[in-house]
DNA sequence: TAGATTGTTAATCGATTAACAATC
DNA sequence: TAGATTGTTAATCGATTAACAATC
């Protein structure tokens, strides 16, 4: 049971294929070469074909890929054909923002409850629960939770994500900004600061 | 007047680098080595070096790095010793939790105003204009304002950002999960819906 | 001075691009 | 069948790591 480890260059990129392949599927469009892929995408059609082949290829010969196939292929490879139920530890500006958004059930992400040190300042919508931290333990062993997503301060993240782990959780999307590093735990940071730094950076050095 | 390109991959660690810094400065830490630099970062004294080296170096041999010294050369390469006037286009659920957030004052980022096209929705602190999108050409002659954040549905993102330039904004921060590349302004593109893509493609091919 | 650690040059490794036989 | 386009192997390019003389 070789497992061959798929480069994290390669996985950057399957999310913006997904992207486009959507968009391609919306749009009607039947079937794409590579070609045409890399040029939709601003890349080279020999790094789409390599890409694709680290999952055995997904195209035919002389009549290219299969735009409901690829969106099929992709959305599975990234897990986004099963359903994941979260919670949000945290309920600030950011955690709160998440709840209010609503844009992640459709998605198959459905936020079950907010957990917070204050309750009472947490206001998201009534579909959503909000408890004491403390009863993230209980809440996790009643109901089964594929992700947590964590919205503290920067000063108790850590904390936080060791309690998350210690509950079982397997997963954790990072919105404080302080890196998270656990073993045993999928971790995503997002960072939001370093994308703005990024743009600051690129303003001053004037290289477009 | 030969400006070297300086590798995304470089730029990419930048923000980090700042970050680690900012930590070991409040911590009262005076000097560190690359070597010690690198195991807190979790890469290799080699890199931090050669990541170093592309802006003339900041050490000294035999003593490592100044942390202070670090952190303003850092803050200075990422433009963040200066301030920042920005608007927000699009003042959905993202654009309000962004102005309410305020966080970013005290970065030097300053949230001046929110356009939307229905201005009575937006519920924004009392320091932060709201205006119909109409006005931002005429608000954007009379203010500088150096970035504006997107927060519009993905369907209208391209058109604003092609607004956006066109009343001399030089850079673009963009929350829509619409990918825009646009001659002549700088764009960082968020994507949150990616990076939790990421997350589920790790929970689903358990691979640490 | 001797020890430590830099900045830089050289070697290695990995990712991207090019080329092409296989085949739809 | 002939043309198009794949999947894959080989070549190139760039980024990371190792090594070391320079020097604080």
């Amino acid at each position: 049971m070789e497992k061959q480890k798929i480069s994290t260059a390669v996985i950057n990129r399957l999310p913006a294929y997904l992207r486009l392949f959507s968009e391609l599927e919306e749009k009607g469009v039947a079937h794409v070469s590579s070609n045409e892929i890399s040029e939709m995408m601003g890349t080279t059609a020999s790094q789409v074909r390599q890409d694709f082949s680290n999952f055995g290829g997904f195209g035919r010969q002389g009549y290219g890929y299969d735009v409901k196939y690829l969106c099929e292929q992709m959305q599975s490879i990234l897990g986004l054909d099963k359903t994941y139920n979260l919670v949000i530890v945290g309920g600030g500006k950011i955690g709160q923002a998440l709840a209010n958004y609503g844009g992640y059930d459709k998605l198959g992400f459905y936020i079950k409850a907010v957990f917070d040190k204050e309750v009472w300042h947490v206001r998201v919508p009534s579909h959503i629960d909000v408890f004491d931290t403390e009863k993230l333990a209980d809440y996790t062993a009643k109901n089964k939770i594929d992700i947590a997503i964590i919205c503290t301060p920067k000063e108790v993240a850590l904390e936080t994500a060791k309690k998350i782990k210690d509950c079982g959780i397997k997963a954790i999307w990072n919105f404080a900004s302080q890196e998270i590093k656990l073993d045993g735990v999928h971790v995503e940071n997002v960072h939001l600061n370093e994308s703005l730094f990024l743009l600051t950076y690129k303003i001053n050095s004037e290289q477009n």
